[in-house]
DNA sequence: TCTAAATTTCAGTTTCAACAGAAATGAGTG
DNA sequence: CACTCATTTCTGTTGAAACTGAAATTTAGA
């Protein structure tokens, strides 16, 4: 049991580039790996390929699953969980991840800003730049926060045609 | 010499965050420093004003200007540095933050699926869906790449005119 | 050119998350 | 109800990056 050149390049690269997306190399290996495998596999055909502890796995297999990323299925027959990748449609997989992003890295900090706004405007010895730096802030991450949540509810195709346009979509708005 | 509660917090949880966000946390942390004061400060106030070590300063500083964030100016009679963040304009930083991300996040993987889509296709082993997984996932990185780099050009009142739009886009893209 | 202030480089340490392996728990079968 | 196979939890280890403090280098002015 052995994976291809090209795959095993893909999943390699996904495990480190997986550190700079905010998860950890194993997580994202196995990602890699059932997204591309054409069959679910279970906990031991992982641990196999990928040279890692079998606990390893049953945790970031969690981890996949609590981010909707990975489902559990199984084969008569056997009592295995068998496991497989969301990814008949990339753009339901950037979905979740834009999900994941906004509850990490935006939500606290936008609970923070409000209360850092509401705290400063009682302070009288606080510079005026600040205060307004704070809002608009502030404001930023609302706008985007909010940009987060409606893209979750565009449909694919035209998500796909927006990111498509690009900046003409320049054109379309100042009218 | 020291902060006020409002600025403390923001400044620690910038620190924090940073973390999630791909820098460290004295990176994190001076650049929200530099952010919030009204005026440009220089080395030894900011190893005051966060306990960090001078040499921590030094490197974080130098990757903060890397980056662009971050500007060195000077005042008449003084030797010393003195740092100024971006801060006028928060989608400047936004834009900013999208150029590191895509070299860092997005174009090693792009130029890596290119590799592999190229090599798979020799594979004769290698499954038809893998193949064509592999085929989607460049197609997505492609077209998000795109997006991030025309984003670039966008000025300031459209983005926010695009943001704020919404999910309510769809109504003008599909006409 | 020399000196003192300012900055940077470097080597050692500290910290923290990822991971392995063992022990414990759970679940299906005879 | 025991036995076995599968999974999860827990604890200790490891490795990588962040950080400190000292030493080296650079820079500006006399």
């Amino acid at each position: 049991m052995n994976l291809s050149p090209a795959v095993q390049k893909y999943v390699l690269h996904w495990g480190e580039m997986g550190t700079r997306w905010g998860t950890n190399r194993t997580v994202a290996q196995i990602q890699a790996l059932l997204y591309l495998s054409p069959k679910p596999l279970h906990a031991d055909e992982i641990v196999d390929l990928l040279s890692v502890a079998r606990s390893n796995v049953s945790t970031s297999i969690r981890e996949l699953q609590s981010y909707g990323l990975v489902k559990m299925t199984h084969i008569l027959g056997d009592r295995r969980d068998y496991f497989e990748s969301l990814g008949d449609d990339v753009w339901e997989l950037f979905r979740v991840i834009i999900a994941q992003r906004k509850q990490r890295e935006l939500n606290p900090t936008l609970s923070m800003l409000q209360k850092c706004a509401m705290e400063v405007e009682k302070e009288k010895q606080t510079d005026k730049v600040t205060k307004e730096r704070i809002t608009n802030m502030l404001n930023f991450f609302e706008t985007i926060s909010d940009w987060y949540e409606q893209i979750q509810e565009i449909p694919t195709p035209t998500l796909q045609k927006i990111m498509k346009l690009g900046r003409r979509i320049t054109k379309v708005i100042n009218k």
